[in-house]
DNA sequence: AGCACGCCGACT
DNA sequence: GTCGGCGTGCTC
């Protein structure tokens, strides 16, 4: 047993576990705050962060244990990190420990020191070279290596570039002494490949430098092909002038090779350090701590990296904010778009939050002057005009295939002129729908509320909410009738559809089941951009991101699922995703055209659309929340439960409503069944908090999980999650 | 979340 | 008698 002395300190340390507290423990040295240290927690030794000091512990003395370790020799992690992070947990109502310990890669979970990463070394030959035979001119590799160490300093990088074993030629010169080193210091030395900004893009980057080193939320308004990323690399340029930091977030997707190629060309020899998925554990945790030391100048990833400690914040950018995967969907359900606000606050810097279809909230903060609207109107290629939009009813017309005869015709032409056609449709597989025409069963996934997807190449029937599979049944499971049927549309029947009418075209289907390996999608680009493709089929997968330069028409064909949905964020949705598509269209000199069918041209969303006219739809679409009391008038939080069997589900929850007093003017509803009632063999209900005073509803969810941690104990196979503005509903 | 503790059923 | 089933409650 530890004796009690008077130079005992407590800490009071975050630890890895579903529990809303921190626990403490006492060491005989001051710790700094944000050091990882090693504990004994029950039985067990696990890895802390030491998160406070606490001079007054509040559990008995004798039932403190002592640090045994201390992991890091300096923190990694700041305080302005560990504000952020108790912020998520306090904001998001999830388990301090957890909320610490999921945002870390995961060499710093585990239960010892790490390894930091290396100062990478520069070589030159000394002048004792002189002495030194060079090699023979048939070693071309070696004598180039030779060559370059006698004139200049070189990374070992380069070293291997030149030859490569120059590894251990370096360690053969350096034994012999032939070598100088230094340590590679390239935060002085990057350089900035400047391009000529528009007016535009002049005043709205001058408008975020006249507020470098203070807190403001720019919206950068910008229609696809305006040239926001220019304005981007400008501002990053002035920040790193200022010795600071700049932490740009970018959607899953648009985190693409091609993208880091165009940052490393225009910002040669700087320091970039990138976080996502992808990378190796490796780098990953180098990145990560030459970011949390200053190291990295331009840290750039996907919405984790929002929880990157970082040593002098001085801008943020995010890139396509109204994006929807800067919302984590799962355990800690965070929005990186809206925590990176609190950290530009906090950190007393400007933050530029980028879009062609601004998320309602934040155009509703613009409208409100909360933040600054920057607009850029023109496409930076000046040569380039933004695409003709044409609505085509098909309001009692006979459709081929989904297709309509004058989109139809219009392909035909297109393929004439030998330019290329994208045939957008957000839905892979061949239909959506198997029916019995003898009792009009539809096949359901056995574990989803959802239709099983026909998939024709493969003979398969699969669910999309889960990983069920089937082969296609010979007769109906319901009747034993053997007439099955398929009903709608899908890329796959698309393609084949295509192919029978255009024989001649050379087509190509880009959605999640082609392009599953990772060639494949390089593949069918390379082949875009050698003119070897004339129509192009795609999901939302194609949307984004990537740009076609003979792309003069853009198609799609089935729209109106989501116009009536009962999601009220669904015409936000496909008016976003509708423009981005659009924005295919068009980038280069030709001149683009876009065709959307729909039963619906004289909705006011596609009058809006047809205009690119993104403000009159924002318009539109929060004078009808406000009316409706939606946010962002309102807020809401949610509590979700699921279990094999609803009757649970709802029990827990009707339980758990009974047993809270709302504050005033919080307002609780349900427990509602999910719409998809039932996904991977769980059923879901739901509770909703709604307000539109964002103290008191969090007040009244935060009281309740109480509740909520004594009601488990009676509902031990059920799971529950918290989720703080959902985006789904 | 784990894990230890504890109280009941079926085994050498 | 005791091995192990999982229901319960705690972790500084």
């Amino acid at each position: 047993m530890t004796h009690l002395t008077e130079s005992q300190l407590f800490f009071d340390v975050a630890v890895d576990k579903p529990l809303y507290q921190l626990f403490t423990y006492q060491y005989l040295k001051d710790i700094p705050l944000g050091s990882r240290v090693s504990i004994p927690f029950g039985s067990k030794k696990i890895t802390g962060i030491v998160i406070q000091k606490n001079t007054h512990p509040k559990i008995a003395l004798n039932k403190i244990k002592s640090i045994e370790q201390v992991l890091d020799p300096t923190p990694i992690f700041t305080s302005e990190w560990i504000s952020l992070i108790q912020f998520t947990a306090t904001y998001y109502l999830y388990p301090i420990g957890q909320t610490f310990f999921s945002t870390l890669p995961v060499d710093l979970k585990q239960n010892k020191s790490i390894q930091h990463p290396k100062k990478p070394l520069l070589y030159q030959f000394n002048a004792k070279i002189n002495d030194e035979k060079p090699p023979q001119a048939r070693h071309q590799a070696l004598l180039a290596l030779w060559n370059a160490l006698k004139n200049s300093f070189i990374s070992l990088d380069e070293a291997i570039y030149l030859h490569p074993n120059a590894k251990s030629y370096l360690k053969k010169y350096q034994t012999k002494g032939l070598l100088d080193t230094k340590i590679e210091n390239n935060l002085s030395q990057w350089q900035y490949r400047t391009k000529t900004l528009n007016q535009e893009q002049k005043t709205a980057s001058q408008a975020v430098i006249n507020h470098i080193n203070q807190f403001k939320c720019f919206l950068l308004f910008g229609i696809t092909g305006s040239g926001k990323t220019e304005v981007y690399f400008e501002l990053i340029n002035r920040v790193i002038q200022e010795k600071k930091q700049i932490l740009m977030l970018l959607p899953v997707i648009n985190l693409t090779p091609q993208f880091f190629a165009r940052v490393k060309e225009t910002f040669s020899e700087a320091n970039i350090a990138v976080l996502h998925s992808k990378i190796s554990k490796r780098q990953r945790l180098d990145n990560y701590l030459n970011a949390s030391n200053g190291t990295a100048q331009i840290i750039i990833g996907t919405r984790l990296s929002i929880f990157t400690p970082l040593k002098n914040l001085g801008l943020i950018i995010v890139d396509e904010e109204h994006d929807d995967s800067f919302k984590q969907e799962n355990d800690l359900r965070y929005n990186a778009r809206d925590l990176a606000i609190w950290r530009a606050q906090k950190n007393d810097c400007p933050i530029v939050l980028g879009s062609a279809t601004p998320s309602l909230e934040s155009w509703y903060n613009a409208c409100q002057k909360k933040y600054t609207l920057l607009t850029l109107t023109n496409r930076a290629i000046s040569q380039s005009t933004l695409p003709e939009i044409h609505l085509i009813s098909t309001k009692n017309k006979i459709l081929h295939e989904g297709f309509s005869d004058e989109v139809l015709d219009q392909i035909q032409k297109n393929l004439s002129k030998k330019e290329l056609t994208l045939v957008y449709l957000n839905r892979r597989g061949y239909a959506p729908t198997i029916v019995c025409l003898d009792c009009g069963h539809v096949i359901e996934c056995d574990y989803c509320s959802a239709k099983m997807v026909y998939h024709k190449q493969q003979q398969r029937l699969k669910c999309h909410h889960c990983e069920h599979e089937q082969k296609i049944p010979c007769a109906c499971p319901k009747c034993g009738n053997q007439d099955l049927t398929s009903l709608g549309i899908g890329t796959e029947r698309i393609e084949q559809f295509l192919h029978d009418f255009f024989p001649t075209a050379r087509i190509a289907r880009v959605d999640s089941d082609t392009i599953a390996n990772k060639n494949a999608w390089t593949d069918i680009y390379e082949n875009v951009l050698n003119d070897e493709i004339d129509i192009l089929i795609g999901t939302q997968i194609l949307a984004k991101g990537h740009d076609f330069k003979n792309l003069s028409l853009v198609t799609v064909i089935h729209t109106d699922g989501s116009l009536f949905s009962a999601d009220y964020r669904a015409p936000e949705k496909l008016f976003s995703e509708l423009m981005q598509v659009s924005g295919r269209a068009g980038r280069d000199r030709t001149k683009g055209q876009v065709l959307i069918q729909t039963q619906f041209p004289d909705h006011p969303l596609f009058q809006a659309l047809k205009k690119h006219n993104y403000p009159e739809f924002a318009e539109q679409q929060l004078s009808e929340r406000l009316s409706l009391g939606f946010p962002p008038k309102s807020h809401r939080i949610v509590i979700k439960a699921e279990h094999i069997d609803f009757n649970i589900a709802e029990a827990f929850l009707k339980e758990l409503a009974e047993s809270i007093i709302p504050e005033p003017e919080v307002t609780i509803i349900g427990p509602l069944p999910m719409t998809m009632l039932k996904v991977a063999n769980r059923e879901r209900a739901i509770l909703y908090f709604e307000s539109e005073n964002r103290g008191l509803l969090h007040q009244t969810v935060k009281k309740a999980i109480a509740q909520l941690l004594s009601l488990q104990n009676n509902y031990r196979t059920l799971k529950w999650t918290i989720d703080v503005d959902p985006n789904e509903t």
